[in-house]
DNA sequence: AGCGCTCTTGACTATTTGGTCAACAGGACT
DNA sequence: AGTCCTGTTGACCAAATAGTCAAGAGCGCT
């Protein structure tokens, strides 16, 4: 074990994620990622041409290592709102970890780069692209087995609730960081994806 | 006229606005902001404490000048839905000017900054949150005006929808700067404020 | 042994960074 | 005339910035 990618390259990303994670892209520095990952200068620049291409990789990371979550959160085993609803304790869980962790809450280390840097490195707005793209598909798979189930109606269009629900996540998330507030993550999370997707709420059985 | 504001220190405001909305606070640096205002550092520093503070007062600047827009769309003389329908448009149009004059979408300032600088400056954080009870107030009312008209239950939270409508604005908005992409805004942003509101659709007879 | 490869190191640089400061300009008030 | 006061200036600084480079370490292959 051990995979082709190594150790060195590897602290790196994890160093840059959580630094950028808690801070920003703009206040973390090469060296600061350097320091962390305790790492000299000129193994960073071996393995990456430049700070924004390391935050590509960070990127990468993150939403790779989000996988096997998200594939348990909307296995097909599920009745389709149990899904929604882990994936939304998920959401409050791992933002109420970060804050433990870091001190105040943090968002979505994605979205906070492809809102600072999207405009003017285009591969991190590429990368977060790439990353709507692959979130929205677990969302448009767990959508059609609510129709399938008659919780929604069948002329649903499933792209456009998909993105919509994506949208709205990633607008509480973003905005629980700027003022630095889970309570309404955790109060209202929930029942803002019922509303998004158009799922009546008196529908649904207490969980 | 000129008001007590000099002119130094309101170019100064205006071109930290202008650069920092179009890229990042980090992106800019002080020196930037002062050759686009043409102004010296010493006199940044006169009247700035810090970069952060400029920051902020940028912050200020933006909300006190949409503060006369925000009362015309919202001018108890309009019916309700089309306060809503007019915020949605405008929202749209200063977006698309915003992408012409800079050449990508920009997103909300203040949420850019907030979210960026928001964990690291507690003034940046205060500002926004300034802002965004200023503006659910705005929400408030022509939410209890939509219940008045029977469109809402008399039972409707106002608060809390208020709340939702701004964290869902914010959102769209903020997305549309991440993936440069105001099509979503200009389709969505409408039915997306009346879907978050509870209005139902089909009530609504088209404008 | 010798070659080639990936990785590592630390010293280096040129520029930029946020911020300071003493000096000064010019009007207003006495 | 002198003295505030606000605003202005450009020189200055120490630290930090992203990025470079030549030299070598260690390993696996032949």
């Amino acid at each position: 074990m051990g995979g082709q990618i190594p150790e060195t390259k590897r602290r790196l990303i994890a160093a840059a994620l959580e630094l950028i994670w808690r801070s920003s892209y703009g206040s973390v520095s090469v060296d600061d990622i350097c320091k962390a990952a305790d790492v000299r200068k000129g193994s960073f620049y071996h393995f990456f041409p430049s700070k924004a291409d390391l935050a590509v990789a960070a990127m990468d990371h993150a939403d790779k290592e989000l996988r096997a979550t998200y594939d348990r959160i909307f296995s097909p085993a599920s009745p389709p709102l149990q899904r929604l609803e882990e994936l939304a304790a998920f959401i409050y869980d791992s933002q109420k970890q970060a804050a433990e962790k870091y001190g105040h809450a943090c968002g979505c280390p994605c979205a906070s780069l492809g809102s600072e840097m999207g405009a003017q490195e285009p591969e991190i707005r590429a990368k977060f692209d790439e990353q709507r793209r692959h979130k929205t598909r677990y969302y448009q798979n767990v959508i059609r087995d609510l129709v399938a189930e008659g919780l929604l109606p069948a002329a649903s269009d499933v792209k456009a609730k998909a993105d919509e629900m994506f949208t709205y996540l990633m607008g509480r998330v973003m905005l629980a960081r700027i003022e630095n507030d889970l309570e309404p993550l955790r109060r209202d999370l929930k029942d803002g994806i019922f509303r998004t997707l158009g799922l009546s709420v008196e529908t649904i059985p207490a969980a």
